[in-house]
DNA sequence: TACTCATGAGCAA
DNA sequence: TGCTCCTGAGTAG
């Protein structure tokens, strides 16, 4: 499930079993080929920002953007690792681990400036807080300068990186914000609250490995229909007032929420 | 087997 | 705004 969340657990898996190793790259799909510029080199970072991750080699980095269909599969082996199976775009190899990325919509080879321009277009991202960068300020600062609805600021990577249609959906139930309210109409504290709330969703994201945002959930694993407050309950009963869960396309993704508890 | 859908985003018009 | 990229899971028949 490629939010942000998911991206930060893959930089942490590359760390934990592939850091200080030298990778052996390959793209059995056939279809990255730059694998050969970096394969053989020892990785020495992995890092999250927002939904891309850059693993970094002595030559560049690779930057991976897992977009709407991207899955990593990760494994580990003792002699020799199992066959990719389907369309492996880049497969990741080291003594006993073994990384097969599938449908990214990105995984190219940069060098260091390019790494530079792809941080640049982000904004801040919730699971990377550095109070010196105040990326509080940065982001409330664009959030009140535009007219454009909350709901699709929170899309939008260069103005909170991180954020995708689940949590957009829950983040502004939790808050009993309408999405249609504009950026400029939304109150510094509601916009603080929207982003400490993220934090904290992130992190149990991260930590957990799935999307939970109910409070009275957040122990065990329910199932996705227990999940969430708005997201795919459409026609469904309000966990909270009962009202039917709305339906709308906003900018051509399904937004979810309640016109009652989340009024304008 | 065929069809639909999805947690994303760049690009042209 | 609509098209396109791209893969696999789920569902209907």
């Amino acid at each position: 499930m490629p939010e942000g969340h998911t991206v930060h657990r893959t930089a942490n898996r590359f760390r934990k079993d592939f850091a200080g190793r030298e990778l052996n790259i390959s793209s059995p799909q056939g279809r990255f080929i730059d694998a050969v510029l970096v394969t053989g080199q020892q990785l020495e970072s992995s890092e999250a920002f927002g939904k891309h991750l850059f693993l970094g080699f002595p030559s560049g980095f690779i930057r991976i953007h897992l977009g709407i269909y991207g899955k990593w599969r990760f494994a580990e082996f003792k002699a020799e690792p199992k066959e990719p199976v389907g369309q492996v775009r880049a497969r990741f190899l080291s003594e006993h681990f073994v990384a097969d990325l599938v449908g990214p919509t990105a995984c190219e080879v940069i060098d260091l400036a390019g790494y530079q321009l792809q941080k640049s277009k982000l904004g801040p991202d919730p699971l990377r807080i550095d109070p010196a960068d105040q990326e509080l300020e940065r982001f409330i600062g664009r959030c009140q300068r535009t007219k454009t609805p909350i709901g699709q600021l929170l899309m939008d990577q260069s103005v909170i990186s991180g954020i995708g249609n689940v949590y957009r959906a829950e983040l502004l139930f939790r808050a009993r914000l309408s999405p249609f309210r504009t950026g400029n109409e939304v109150s510094e504290q509601d916009l603080a609250g929207i982003w400490f709330d993220a934090v904290k969703l992130m992190k149990i994201g991260v930590t957990k490995g799935i999307m939970l945002t109910r409070d009275d959930h957040l122990r065990g694993m329910p199932q996705l229909k227990d999940r969430y407050f708005v997201y795919k309950r459409e026609g469904l009963p309000c966990r909270n007032c009962g009202n039917e869960v709305s339906l709308q396309l906003m900018s051509s993704r399904k937004l979810y929420w309640c016109t009652s508890c989340q009024k304008l």
